[in-house]
RNA sequence: UCGAAGGUAGCUCAAUGGUGGAGCAUUCGGCUGUUAACCGAAGGGUUGCGAGUUCGAGUCUCGCCCUUCGAGCCA
């Protein structure tokens, strides 16, 4: 019977058929102890000369890393080890005998590695990786879907820019002249919002900027929830219940993949709410205590400035100090209003600040999570378009949205591959999606 | 885009301006409990590209290309 590995505790002394492909192989004699890969997990296979026909002793003897194999033989417990299964193996038949592999279990460099993308999926850490990234996705649908959220798929071809901020990849749309990949399907959500009354979109959005960091790539795939009568509050409750059932679901159902991973659980499990909020304003505060400088470029070099000015935005390092002090993700909230988006609504209580909420990750895995308020005033909304210099033309159906019977309402926009490297402990964001693209690398 | 480090065998890395090496991988041989197995042997090189200095350049100088790390921007 063909049963995959990562059942095979089922199956003691029991005869199994496991198809796979050959991870490695040890021979000391007259054994040999293959090392097989089923995409679910590894076993390691014991081949015993005088067990076997001359035949399948002889195929093993030819297989060469990462040959696909189909073999037949009894499952057993490891004569040393608990809870580690074996296969005796009984019967070999070869399916493709691979060529030279290049990925070696030994050490290889990142360019190396990125180059062979497709191949390198096939080790044990990416395809934890894989199967945590599936983990969390899937737990953020159930999420949706048990709170009466309505998935609305959000396009990808745009005619504007959602924020005037990023640069953006752009096409040519037939006879229409430039259409642009979407770096967010916030504006189309709300109209969704008002249609449906919670929604969310997950898909691939695009940003063109040239960022060479740990934490960018140039396509990411983004969780955006909108929700119709939900004030600021009412955004940061839900985040934080949501994040809490994501991280709790993961490290249950993934603790074997984290702990391959190395990963601390003890920092996940304190992922509960309540979340610490803080105001930009305080923000700045703790900045300013520990003496953190804005570093900014001038001509003849770099200007350090102390104390924190208010107003300006925070920079990775500011981040990592403030999310310090906390073992859970942070939200702040209140920031100044001229360094945000647009759409945000400005706080009654001072209009200089916008009701936007970034969400930092412990740890210093950075913002996860961006959202705010939006605008719901044709006036005000009117005014920051103009103030931000966007073509009204192509946001006339987004200011419809006022028009007819606007609500208060809010939204935030989650990255897929940041919480993935951060819940997997990830160097490198490269690692959190099957095939990055970067700045320098749209191959393989 | 800016700053720093780097580019030598398929991979990871050594090599005082003076005959380019090791481990792993590959091929062959040995071994009945191996776990990135081990032991023995063999094959494997336009030192990123181009110019210059020098009797002599992997090593020094200049230009270009590429990679990594950090910064900015953001999810």
């Amino acid at each position: 019977m063909w049963v995959y590995i990562e059942k095979i505790r089922d199956f003691v002394e029991q005869e199994v058929t496991i198809k796979g492909w050959l991870y490695n192989i040890r021979s000391a004699g007259k054994l040999m102890f293959p090392e097989l890969r089923d995409g679910t997990g590894l076993i390691q296979g014991v081949v015993s000369k005088k067990e076997v026909s001359e035949k399948v002793w002889e195929d093993f003897g030819k297989l060469t890393q990462e040959s696909s194999v189909i073999v037949k033989g009894l499952i057993t417990r490891h004569p040393k080890k608990e809870d580690v299964y074996e296969l005796q193996v009984k019967d070999l038949e070869i399916v493709a005998i691979a060529e030279p592999y290049p990925i070696t279990p030994k050490e290889h460099g990142v360019d190396f590695l990125a180059d062979r993308r497709h191949l390198w999926l096939r080790s044990p850490r990416q395809s934890a990786i894989m199967r945590i990234r599936n983990e969390i996705i899937q737990s953020i649908r159930e999420y949706m879907y048990n709170n009466g959220f309505i998935l609305f798929d959000t396009p990808i071809f745009t005619p504007n820019a959602c924020e005037g901020t990023s640069t953006l990849f752009s096409t040519d749309y037939f006879d229409l002249g430039k259409a642009y990949l979407s770096q967010s399907g916030q504006l189309y959500a709300e109209a969704g919002a008002l249609a449906l009354g919670k929604v969310y979109t997950l898909g691939p959005t695009f940003r063109a900027e040239n960022s060479m960091t740990r934490r960018h790539i140039t396509e990411f795939w983004m969780m955006e929830p909108e929700m119709a009568f939900f004030d600021l509050n009412d955004n940061m409750n839900l985040i934080e219940d949501f994040l809490e059932y994501v991280v709790q679901r993961v490290i249950k159902n993934k603790k074997q993949e984290l702990d391959f991973l190395g990963r601390d659980l003890s920092k996940l499990e304190k992922v509960k709410k309540p979340f610490p909020r803080i105001t930009y304003n305080e923000a700045v505060e703790i900045l300013r205590k520990k003496d953190i400088p804005l570093i900014r470029k001038t001509e003849n070099g770099e200007e350090h400035i102390r104390p924190f000015p208010y107003g300006e935005d925070f920079g990775a390092p500011h981040e990592e100090a403030i999310v310090e002090a906390f073992d859970k993700p942070v939200m702040v909230h209140r920031w100044p209003a001229e360094a945000k988006a647009f759409y945000m609504k400005r706080d009654p209580e001072n209009p200089k600040l916008a009701l936007g909420v970034d969400v930092l990750a412990p740890e210093g895995f950075g913002e996860i999570i961006g959202g705010s308020q939006r605008e719901d005033n044709l006036d005000f909304l009117l005014e920051r378009i103009e103030e931000h210099q966007l073509p009204l033309e192509e946001f006339g159906w987004y200011v419809d949205l006022r028009r007819y019977g606007s609500v208060p309402h809010s939204g935030f926009g989650l990255g897929i591959e940041r919480v993935v490297s951060w819940l997997c402990n990830l160097e490198h964001i490269r690692e959190a999606i099957p095939f990055a693209r970067r700045p320098n690398r749209i191959r393989p």
